[in-house]
RNA sequence: GUGGGUAUAGCUCAGUUGGCAGAGCGUCUGGUUGUGGUCCAGAAGGUCGCGGGUUCGACCCCCGUUACUCACCCCA
């Protein structure tokens, strides 16, 4: 039988780290929903036509289509109506949002935690096939600022409740930057960005070189635009130091006036969570004001976590406007590198608590009664399949890493006696099916910090 | 898409100019006649990624191919 090669990109977890990833997604959803965010699902696939809004062909996108189908049914790659898989939810929710726009109530709110699919070549962090956790509000014609506020503190929570150690929001205000540049002389705000971006990676003297070379720039210029990307304060300081520079424009006003009334409010709420920092580029394609990016402390190069930001159009259904803020956690990332360096650990791999051992092949309906007594109390159980050895059964929960096995016997007398056995200490006491209860702690796998 | 690395037991990996396919861990059995973990003894487990070539002989050398992986690009 040929081994089945796994699949680069397609990560499968085992159970155990399945645990940590279930904590994960439940947790998320939980802070979703106390911030009243409804839960939305879309379909997997969308046409070409919606998912590419230039008609651009991106290598990425995976195209679906029926093994059988003929070549006029498939289509090209060109074809609007073919299938493909979403890259990501916020496209298909705009899609949703304009569909069923007339039963919706706005400013709607709604998390959507999904697969999504992209031809990339696969990294640690980066895979073809990962779930995103989005919550975005959308407004009809107006959306108030303070979502914008908002959707920075749920970040701030959401991951705080993960076991994902220190992390840092990092926000910045498209409009910043954007008037920043055009007070510069500059007009392509978008390529002064992408070059701005890589800061990290190529250093101050490769940007530079690479705003003459792709965005027109004077050396002067550039060093203007490197001196605003080089500002980052946790707090509203970073308006001072802009003015400092001496560029001025009205898009620029307006985005500092936005950005600190972000930093402001959030950097209350969630000290040293948020910083204003006017190098992230994140969004060119929609976003349009705020943008968020997010990274683990100590795991930078893993690249952002969560990311997302203001839209103003992303929706449009004939002159009707639906504006956004929204941000996307990256699950499948940052889990990646939680699993990878055991930043967590799940206490054991399977949901049993109990197993109830079997004295005699006829033994196992009494041993069923007692398992069902226990599960009647939420206390997950398996009757052991055949009555090995004693020895042999305590075995097979230690490697799956039951905590307790039952014991059951009768006594000359006829008396039944039940006893539990907590395996990891080797203590075994009588016990009542009826009664029974384990600690809290092993009712239930946990994750719990690993080493 | 571009460039590097790797591919041998379930896992981590050795394998000598080219001469019988190996170790540790894990698994199973027994020692241990009904309560595991330690210890001891034994066993099972292989298309050496795949295809071709060179050779008396290939895990080893050559060509091709596929997969995985790291980096670039880009992004969650």
């Amino acid at each position: 039988m040929a081994r089945q090669a796994s699949l680069s990109g397609f990560t499968e977890l085992l159970p155990a780290e399945r645990v940590v990833e279930l904590h994960v997604l439940d947790s998320l959803r939980r802070t979703f929903e106390l911030h009243g965010f409804s839960s939305l699902e879309t379909r997997a696939v969308e046409t070409v036509g919606s998912l590419l809004q230039k008609g651009e062909i991106d290598k990425e996108v995976y195209a679906v289509s029926r093994l059988q189908a003929d070549e006029d049914e498939r289509g090209g790659r060109t074809d609007p109506q073919q299938l493909a898989l979403h890259f990501d939810l916020t496209v298909p929710f705009a899609r949703y949002v304009v569909e069923n726009a007339g039963y919706l109530s706005f400013p709607f709110r709604r998390y959507q935690i999904q697969k999504c699919w992209r031809g990339e070549r696969p990294q640690e962090g980066r895979a073809r096939e990962f779930t995103q956790a989005d919550i975005d509000v959308v407004g009809d014609g107006e959306l108030p600022f303070v979502y914008d506020v908002e959707m920075a503190l749920i970040a701030a929570e959401a991951l705080a409740a993960l076991p994902i150690g220190d992390f840092v929001i990092r926000i910045n205000n498209r409009k910043l930057a954007e008037g920043f540049y055009r007070g510069l002389g500059l007009d392509d705000p978008t390529a002064v960005l992408r070059a701005v971006d890589k800061l990290e990676k190529i250093g101050e003297s490769g940007v530079v070189a690479e705003l003459v070379a792709t965005a027109g720039a004077t050396e002067e210029q550039a060093r203007a635009a490197l001196a605003l990307a080089a500002i980052r304060t946790p707090d509203t300081g970073f308006v001072e130091q802009v003015r400092a520079l001496g560029v001025e424009h009205p898009l620029l006003e307006q985005g500092l006036s936005e950005l600190a009334e972000v930093i402001g409010l959030a950097s209350r709420r969630a000290p040293g969570r948020v910083v204003a920092d006017l190098s992230i580029a994140r969004g060119l394609d929609y976003y349009t004001g705020t943008v968020y990016e997010t990274v683990m402390v100590g795991h930078e190069s893993l690249g952002s976590i969560c990311s997302g930001g203001r839209y103003d159009a992303l929706a449009v259904k004939g002159d009707r406007r639906f504006p956004g803020v929204g941000l996307s956690v990256g699950v499948t990332r940052l889990l990646a590198r939680v699993l990878a360096q055991k930043l967590a650990v799940a206490t054991r791999p399977v949901p049993t608590a109990v197993l109830v051992s079997l004295a005699d092949e006829d033994g196992w309906a009494a041993a069923d009664d007692v398992a069902t007594g226990l599960r009647a109390r939420g206390i997950p159980t398996e009757v052991a399949a055949t009555a090995a050895k004693f020895g042999k059964q305590i075995k097979y929960a230690d490697r799956r890493g039951i905590p307790f096995v039952w014991f059951t016997s009768v006594d000359d007398d006829g008396t039944v006696r039940h006893e539990v056995k907590d395996i990891r200490s080797g203590e075994q006491v009588p016990a009542d099916p009826e009664t029974w209860t384990p600690p809290a702690d092993d009712l239930l796998p946990r994750v719990v910090p690993g080493d």
